[in-house]
DNA sequence: TCTATTTCTTAACTAAAGTCAATGCGACGA
DNA sequence: TCGTCGCATTGACTTTAGTTAAGAAATAGA
């Protein structure tokens, strides 16, 4: 199980017996079912997750209807935006299917963090290649019409079409299911 | 004028005044005109700017028109998406106005950190921060309509509406200047 | 297995943004 | 001072998304 976070990791640093003793302390697994909330709007934050084998939806509730602001699956990390701080959330977390997950928390990360200083190094370099992605998928985003979104997620993430309910997908993409449907339609008939 | 950087700085943490020589030996006040170029779409980007006086727009060329990505103004800071690395840039910085900015660059920060170690904390909480404000108006930005995000900008970044273009505040929110012209009428009519 | 519920699609209509073209306004330079 | 150019606005028309309502398909639960 904890395989797959070494195997992340090992991208970016070298994995001793020590680092991986002290990662399996710091972590621990967890499954949560399909549709489980892991974070509530308006409670504090003191967890992170590893995704290990599922998928994460975030998503906002406005006007009585959920505003989905990204799906995390496989080998992402989900930090909620108030993680470590006393904010409440303003977005939910929930599972679009069974998800097992590695879990983090701020005492353990920063006893780690302390044992192994380059742990904190990566960290921060993760957390600014994280950061420059979100700043490209919203200059993407920004420039594109909701048709070339829903054909950019078809080409970059395929596997959401399939795995997550259309709605979810149209909300996504900030539109109504009325609408993605005649997208879907449209781009057949071409 | 160093002393609006320190200004800042203050509000994160104590400035001694070794702190303060070091931030001075490790940038540098520069002066651009409006309509300047600060950064070209390809090439790579070795300075960060804090801007003292004036305004920047990022923006995309796309179709051969500009998507305006966001507007930097006083007491900001401007961090290109690919500082620091070798990756060249798919977007362009402009001076809005007249602009003067504190440069910063990778070989000074990197010594003033090692030299100041809460220094370089202080530049990830900030790092945070921003990244935190960015996820935020992304969120904030898919939830609304264009009307609803012109209302937003109008209510809390005023000036901008006063000192940019109409047209590249239009291409800011993801819609034509004639549609812009259309929203203030629909609101003015209310 | 059968039912009930959710999800997806379709249609008709409304509302809003895009497109194209024309006009008006103001800044700037010759 | 005048003329030019870029910018903002307006109008007519097209395209696309939202809304409402209905029905078909898929899914989950009893």
């Amino acid at each position: 199980m904890k395989d797959k976070i070494l195997q992340y990791l090992s991208k970016y640093t070298v994995i001793t017996k020590e680092l991986e003793k002290a990662i399996a302390e710091s972590t621990f697994i967890q499954c949560f079912k399909k549709g489980e909330i892991l974070l509530k709007k308006g409670s504090t934050s003191n967890e992170c997750y590893f995704i290990i084998k599922g998928c994460i939806r975030s998503y906002y509730l406005k006007d009585g209807d959920e505003k989905t602001i990204e799906f995390y699956t496989e080998d992402e990390a989900v930090i909620p935006l108030n993680y470590d701080t006393i904010i409440p959330s303003g977005h939910y977390l929930e599972c679009v299917e069974e998800t097992i997950v590695s879990v983090g928390n701020p005492e353990l990360e920063s006893e780690t963090f302390q044992k192994f200083p380059e742990l904190a190094t990566l960290s921060r370099i993760i957390g600014e290649k994280i950061m420059a992605q979100q700043q490209e998928s919203f200059a993407d985003y920004k420039m594109s019409t909701p048709e070339e979104r829903y054909l950019n997620l078809v080409k970059r993430r395929p596997d959401l079409i399939q795995r997550v309910p259309q709605h979810q997908i149209a909300s996504y993409l900030s539109i109504k299911p009325e609408s993605l449907s005649r997208i879907k339609r449209r781009i057949m008939n071409k």
